[in-house]
RNA sequence: GGGCGAGUAGCUCAGUUGGCUAGAGCGUUCGCCUUACACGCGAAAUGUCGUGGGUUCGAGUCCCUCCUCGCCUACCA
C-alpha cells in the first residue's frame, strides 16, 4: 500500500471504497435468514424523494440518519434492509416538465392537450417526455445517495410508478372501491385554476393577504300572486317588528346587508342566511332578496351557523361577530361552509366559473335560460370580476330614486387565503366530480389512531373518541405498537386524526396512476343488455372487477342492480382489478371509457411499505424484477423498524401508510400491523437567519458541492452532530468565492475530524512498525498499565453511550460520544501517554491495535468511507485479543462495513484506573497552566518538586507526567533559585527551571488571580452550608460532598496564600 | 383563534428524573511547525440561562404571566 498522504483527501478513496462495497454485495439483505430465524430483521424504508429535483441538504440529513442506523444495525448482526426508491410526484413533475418545455421554446402541455382533444395521441406523447425527465432525475438522485455512501440494497430500488408499485395501487384501489371506501362525488374541492387540477388539503398553503370586507345591499322582495319580485318596504318591516326599520322612509324598498370578502361570487348566491335567534329573523321570515344586476330571487333561510353580530348578542372580540351584519350570503358552489348550509337547506348550487376561474355561464350558471342578466361579468377573471362587481354596486341604489349605494361600505381586512403549493395562486373552492377515499372510516382512521403507543395517546383524545383507544388486551391485537421519537410528535399525529376529513384522491393530471375505473351506461336491445349483465356478472364472480352498482350474488344469473333499480341507462362505474385486455375491450365495445383522472401521488406513496415488498402479488413482482427472494420480503421485513422523516410529513404520510398497511394486511377487521415500530422525526435545516433553504432565496446548499469540497464523511458527521431533538437547526450559509457555490463553515468540523482520524491512524501504523505486534493468548486487563486500562474503560463507556444514543435516536449524542472518545481521550491523552512506552511493550501495542479497531467500528456508521479506507491498512496486522474486549460476530468481515460492532464486557470498566488517570490529567493540566502563564518554551524541560502525599503516586506516574507535562526531573528536594508554585489536591508544589530568569511579577499576578477565584468559590459554598435548610433537607451525600469541597478549597487557599507570601 | 417548538458565550448548539464553580465546536486572544495532524498542539477570556412572579434548602431545569421568533392548524362573514 502506498504511504499515507499528509492530509486526508476524500476524493482519493470514496469512489474506490464504494466500488469495494458493491463488489462485496455488502448491502444485500437476505430475508431468508430472517424467516429461518438466523438473524433479527432491521428494515428502513427510504422516504422516496420526488424525481422533480436533485437532492438538497435536507435529503442529505435524512439519508445520513438512516444510513447511520442501518450500518450500525448491520454491524450489530441484524439482517438489514434499507429499501431505496423515488416518488413520481404527479403535479410537481408535470408542471416542472411543462415549464422546461416552454423555456426551451417547445410545445407545452397545453399543446398536447389540444392534440388529444383533436383525437391525437397527445397524452401518451407528453407522458413519454415526462418519463425521460424522470429517468434522468432518478439516475441523478441515485447517484447522489451513493455519493453520500447510503448503504441501501440498491438492486431492490423502486419507483412509485413502476410495474410493481402500479400493481399495488391497482389492487388497493380495487379493494377500497369494493369495500365502499372509495366513492365519487360532486364536491367542492381546492381547485388550482392555473394547473387546473384539484388539490388535497395538504397541498394548500395559507398566505396572509390584504383584502377588504365589502358590505353589499340586497333588496328585499316578496311574492304576490305569482310575482316573486314585489318590493318589501321599510314600513312593512317596521310593522313586523324589524328593529330600526322606522328610521328609514316608510315607502321605500327595504334591503338587508351582507358582508363578504369575495363579492365576485355573488352571482352564485342562492340564499341569504340569518340566525334564528337574530331579532330580525322573524320579520324577514319567508321573504326573498333579489340579487342586483343578475336579478335572481333567492330565499332568506334560517341557520344557526350564522354568527350573530355584536349588536344582537354576538360575542365581543369574536372577529366574525364584529364584522358580521347577521346576514350571510350563501354561495354553495364557491365556499365550503356555504356548501354545507346549501345542503342543509336544499339550496341550488350554481357554479359561475370556468376551470380557469373566469366568470362563465357555461359551467352551471345557465344565465340565458333563467332569464338572468349579468352578462357584463362574463369572461372576467376573478380579480377583474371583483372590481367590476364593486364598481357596479357602488353605482347603483336599492331602487330607483332611493338614497345610498348598494355598496354600503368597504373595510380593509387582512386575512389568510389558501394558495396552491404549486402555482401559488389563490385556490378556488370549485364544484366538480372527484374521487374520495373515506379515510374517516374507523377501519382507516381508527386503526391509524389505535396504532399509536398507548403512553403516547392523550387522555383528551381518547375521551373525545373512545373507539380510538387501542385494544391492547385483545388477543392478536396489533394496536398500540408505533412509537414517535421525539414523543411530542405523537400529539401532532393524534390531532391530525381527530380533525380528519375525507381525502380527495383524484387529480386532473396526466402524470400519475390512472384511475382504473371505466364509466358508461348500457342501453339498447334486451339481448345486448343481457349479454352485458351476464358477462359482467361472471367476471364479478371471478373477482376481476367490481362496480359501483351492486350485483346480487344469490341470483344464478345476476343482473347489475342498485337497490332494485333497473340497470338500463344508468351511469355505471366499473373498477377493473388488473389491466385485463379482454374486459377493457368488452367495456369499450359498450362505449365505456376510462376515467381521465389520475390518483393523488400520496395514494401510491401510502402503499410504499407494501408495494416495495411485492404486495399484493410477490411472485409477479419476482417475475418482473428478477429478484428471486421477493416473496420473502413482506413476511421478513414488514413491519419495518423505523421511518425517518421530517415533520412536515408526519400527518399525511405516516398516517396514510399506517392506514393502508393495517387495512390491507389485516383480516376482516382490517387491523393488521402498523408499518413501522418507530417513527423518528428529525429537524429541518434552515439557513443562518432561520429561513427555509430554497431555490428562490438562493440559500440552498448542494450536498454534492460539500462532498466535493469536504468529503462525504465530513458532511455526514456534521449533519449528525447537528441533529438534536429540536424542530429546526440552523446552518449558516456562505458563498465560496473560489467556486461560486454555497457552503457552510460548519462542515469544517467534519473535515477536521476526518483529517485527525487519518493522521492518528498514520501515527499508530508508524508505532506498529516499531512495536512488536503478534497474535497470542488473550491478554488479561489486569496485566495492563494504568493508561491502557483507562483507555479500555473509556472505550467501554463510550460504546454504551453510543448504543444508548442510537437506540433513542439521539444523533448528536452519538456524534459527541465518538468525537470525545477519539479526539479528547484517544488522541489528546492516550496517544500522547504511550509515546515513550509503546515501542518496548508488545501488550501496549496490542491494546492500541484493539482500541483503534474498536474506534473505527464505532465511527463507521457516520463516517463510512474513511473508516473503511483505514480498516484496509490495519486489517492485515495481527491482533491479540484482550479478555472481554469483544466484537459482534457477523457473517463476513471482508469489509469494515460488514464487520461486527464492539461489545466490550462491562468488566472492562475500571473505576480505579479511571480515577487514577483523572488525577494524572489534573496534575498535568496544572503544570501546563503554570508553563503557559510563565511563557515557558514548549521544548524546555522543567523540574517538578514533589514532597508530601503525592510522593508515592508520582513514582508510578512519573513517565506519564514527564512526557505529558514536559518535565525531565522529578525530585523531593526544594527548588534552588526561582520557582513557581501550583496547587494540586490541596497541597502546594513547586516547578523550577522554567526559564533562565523567572518573572516574579507575572508569578504574583497569576497567584493573586488564583486566590481571588478560590475565595469566590469558598464564599458560595459557605453560603450554602450556612443555610440550615440545605444541611437539614438536602441528601446526606450531597452535603458531605459540599463539605469536602470546602475543605479542599480551604487547603488550596492556604497553599496559594503561602506561595504569595513567599514571593514577598 | 388553537397547537407545538425555540429564546443559554460573538456564532451554531448541548444541558435526560431540580443538586459540583452552566458545557462543546467554531470564532477571539496568547504561546507554539513539541518524534501523526497548523484541517494541528498547549493555554486563556467570554454567560443577569428572553421578562416578571411563584414552588423549593436549592431552579437553566418545575408552575404561572408577559415579550420575541419559527412551524403546524383553523379562519376568505
Amino acid at each position: 500500500m502506498p504511504p499515507m498522504s499528509k492530509a486526508y483527501n476524500p476524493a482519493d478513496h470514496e469512489n474506490r471504497i464504494w466500488q469495494k462495497w458493491t463488489e462485496a454485495d455488502a448491502f444485500a439483505a437476505d430475508p431468508g435468514r430472517v424467516l429461518d430465524g438466523d438473524a433479527r430483521p432491521y428494515c428502513v424504508l427510504i422516504p422516496p424523494p420526488n424525481v422533480t429535483a436533485a437532492l438538497h441538504l435536507g435529503h442529505a440529513l435524512n439519508g445520513t440518519i438512516q444510513d447511520i442506523l442501518v450500518r450500525a444495525h448491520r454491524m450489530m448482526g441484524y439482517e438489514t434492509l434499507w429499501m431505496p426508491g423515488t416518488d413520481h410526484a404527479g403535479i410537481a413533475t408535470q408542471t416542472m416538465v411543462d415549464k422546461r418545455l416552454q423555456e426551451q421554446g417547445k410545445p407545452g402541455i397545453a399543446d398536447y392537450k389540444r392534440k388529444e382533444l383533436d383525437g391525437g395521441n397527445g397524452r401518451d406523447e407528453f407522458l413519454a417526455i415526462v418519463q425521460e425527465f424522470k429517468d434522468d432525475f432518478e439516475q441523478r438522485i441515485t447517484n447522489q445517495f451513493q455519493k453520500m455512501g447510503c448503504s441501501c440494497d440498491w438492486k431492490r430500488q423502486r419507483f412509485t410508478m413502476d410495474d410493481i408499485c402500479a400493481r399495488a395501487v391497482r389492487e388497493a384501489f380495487f379493494q377500497l372501491f369494493k369495500d365502499g371506501l372509495i366513492y365519487r362525488g360532486k364536491r367542492l374541492v381546492n381547485w388550482d385554476p392555473v394547473t387546473q387540477t384539484a388539490l388535497a388539503d395538504d397541498e394548500v398553503e395559507m398566505e396572509e393577504v390584504n383584502g377588504h370586507f365589502y358590505y353589499l345591499r340586497y333588496p328585499l322582495v316578496k311574492e304576490i300572486e305569482g310575482d316573486p319580485t314585489i318590493p318589501v318596504t321599510w314600513g312593512e318591516l317596521a310593522a313586523r317588528g324589524y328593529p330600526d326599520a322606522e328610521n328609514h322612509p316608510d315607502d321605500e324598498q327595504a334591503w338587508i346587508t351582507v358582508a363578504t370578502t369575495r363579492p365576485e361570487t355573488y352571482m352564485g348566491d342562492t340564499g341569504v342566511a340569518v340566525n334564528p335567534k337574530d331579532p330580525r329573523a322573524g320579520a324577514v321570515r319567508g321573504m326573498h332578496v333579489m340579487l342586483p344586476i343578475v336579478g335572481r330571487v333567492i330565499p332568506i333561510i334560517e341557520d344557526d351557523y350564522v354568527v350573530l353580530p355584536v349588536k344582537y348578542g354576538g360575542e365581543e372580540g369574536d372577529a366574525k361577530a364584529e364584522m358580521s351584519t347577521g346576514f350571510l350570503k350563501v354561495t354553495p358552489a364557491h365556499d365550503p361552509n356555504d356548501y354545507m348550509i346549501g345542503q342543509r337547506h336544499d339550496l341550488e348550487m350554481i357554479n359561475i366559473m370556468a376551470p380557469d376561474a373566469s366568470i362563465s355561464d357555461q359551467h352551471g350558471w345557465d344565465r340565458e335560460e333563467r332569464g338572468e342578466d349579468g352578462h357584463i361579468f362574463l369572461g372576467k377573471s376573478r380579480e377583474e370580476a371583483r372590481k367590476l362587481v364593486v364598481k357596479e354596486f357602488d353605482a347603483r341604489t336599492v331602487a330607483e330614486g332611493s338614497e345610498g349605494s348598494l355598496l354600503e361600505k368597504m373595510v380593509p381586512h387582512r386575512h389568510s387565503v389558501g394558495h396552491s403549493y404549486r402555482s401559488h395562486v389563490p385556490v378556488e373552492p370549485y364544484l366538480s366530480d372527484q374521487w374520495y377515499c373515506k379515510v374517516t372510516d374507523d377501519k382507516l382512521r381508527g386503526n391509524a389512531q389505535r396504532a399509536l403507543l398507548p403512553e403516547q395517546r392523550t387522555e383528551q383524545s381518547i375521551k373525545d373518541w373512545p373507539e380510538s383507544r387501542p385494544k391492547m388486551h385483545t388477543a392478536g391485537s396489533n394496536d398500540g405498537t408505533m412509537t414517535f421519537y421525539p414523543s411530542r410528535y405523537a400529539k401532532t399525529y393524534e390531532i391530525w386524526h381527530d380533525n380528519l376529513r375525507d381525502w380527495c384522491i383524484s387529480r386532473q393530471l396526466w402524470w400519475g396512476h390512472r384511475i382504473p375505473v371505466w364509466n358508461g351506461s348500457v342501453i339498447g336491445p334486451t339481448e345486448k343488455v343481457d349479454r352485458f349483465e351476464s358477462t359482467m356478472a361472471a367476471w364479478w364472480r371471478q373477482g376481476k372487477l367490481t362496480t359501483q352498482l351492486t350485483i346480487d350474488s344469490s341470483d344464478p344469473n345476476p343482473p347489475l342492480t342498485n337497490s332494485g333499480e333497473p340497470l338500463i341507462g344508468q351511469e355505471i362505474a366499473v373498477c377493473v382489478r388488473d389491466q385485463d385486455p379482454e374486459i377493457i375491450a368488452f367495456l369499450e365495445e359498450y362505449g365505456f371509457t376510462q376515467d381521465p383522472d389520475v390518483l393523488d401521488t400520496w395514494f401510491s406513496s401510502a402503499l410504499w411499505p407494501l408495494s416495495t415488498m411485492g404486495w399484493p402479488d410477490a411472485s409477479a413482482a419476482k417475475d418482473s424484477s428478477n429478484i428471486a427472494d421477493f416473496e420473502s420480503l413482506l413476511p421478513a421485513f414488514n413491519p419495518t423498524s423505523v421511518l425517518c422523516t421530517a415533520r412536515e410529513i408526519i400527518t399525511l404520510w405516516v398516517s396514510r401508510m399506517t392506514m393502508f398497511n393495517r387495512y390491507f394486511l389485516g383480516d376482516e377487521d382490517h387491523a393488521g400491523k402498523a408499518p413501522f415500530k418507530d417513527v423518528f422525526i428529525h429537524a429541518m435545516i434552515q439557513d443562518g437567519e432561520g429561513r427555509k433553504m430554497s431555490k428562490t432565496l438562493g440559500n440552498g446548499v448542494d450536498p454534492l458541492d460539500i462532498i466535493d469540497s469536504h468529503g462525504s464523511d465530513a458532511m455526514r458527521f456534521t449533519l449528525c452532530q447537528m441533529t438534536t431533538q429540536t424542530q429546526d437547526v440552523r446552518m449558516p450559509v456562505e458563498l465560496d468565492e473560489s467556486t461560486g457555490k454555497n457552503t457552510s463553515p460548519k462542515f469544517d468540523l467534519g473535515r477536521n475530524l476526518c483529517n485527525k482520524l487519518w493522521n492518528a491512524s498514520k501515527f499508530a501504523l508508524g508505532m506498529f512498525e516499531k512495536a512488536e505486534l503478534k497474535a497470542g493468548i488473550p491478554i488479561s486487563p489486569e496485566e495492563l498499565s494504568l493508561v491502557d486500562r483507562w483507555m479500555l474503560s473509556r472505550v467501554t463507556e463510550a460504546t454504551n453511550k453510543v448504543n444508548t444514543a442510537l437506540r433513542n435516536y439521539m444523533f448528536k449524542d452519538y456524534a459527541d460520544a465518538i468525537y470525545d472518545l477519539f479526539w479528547r481521550d484517544f488522541c489528546d491523552w492516550y496517544l500522547e501517554s504511550i509515546k515513550p512506552t509503546i515501542a518496548d511493550s508488545p501488550t501496549q501495542a496490542a491494546v492500541l491495535r484493539n482500541v483503534i479497531d474498536a474506534i473505527l467500528r464505532l465511527i463507521h456508521p457516520v463516517m463510512p468511507f474513511i473508516t473503511e479506507t483505514l480498516f484496509e491498512r490495519f486489517e492485515s496486522l495481527p491482533i491479540r485479543e484482550i479478555e472481554g474486549f469483544n466484537f459482534e460476530t457477523t457473517q463476513s468481515s471482508a469489509t469494515l462495513c460488514q464487520s461486527g460492532w464492539p461489545t466490550p464486557d462491562d468488566e472492562l470498566r475500571d473505576e480505579v484506573a479511571v480515577e487514577a488517570y483523572e488525577r494524572v490529567r489534573s496534575l498535568v493540566t496544572a503544570i501546563r497552566e503554570v508553563r503557559a502563564t510563565n511563557q515557558v518554551k514548549p521544548k524546555r524541560q522543567i523540574t517538578l518538586h514533589v514532597n508530601g502525599p503525592l510522593e508515592d503516586d508520582i513514582a508510578r506516574w512519573s513517565p506519564l507526567v514527564e512526557t505529558l507535562a514536559g518535565v525531565d526531573t522529578i525530585t523531593a528536594d526544594d527548588p534552588e533559585g526561582a520557582s513557581s508554585s501550583f496547587m494540586f489536591e490541596g497541597e502546594e508544589y513547586q516547578l523550577s527551571n522554567l526559564a533562565d530568569a523567572l518573572d516574579a511579577g507575572a508569578e504574583r499576578d497569576r497567584l493573586e488571580k488564583e486566590l481571588a477565584s478560590i475565595e469566590k468559590n469558598i464564599k458560595g459554598i459557605q453560603g450554602r452550608l450556612s443555610n440550615p435548610g440545605y444541611v437539614d433537607k438536602a441528601p446526606e451525600h450531597l452535603v458531605q460532598q459540599t463539605r469536602d469541597q470546602l475543605a479542599q478549597l480551604e487547603k488550596d487557599h492556604a497553599a496559594t496564600k503561602a506561595a504569595l507570601d513567599k514571593l514577598g
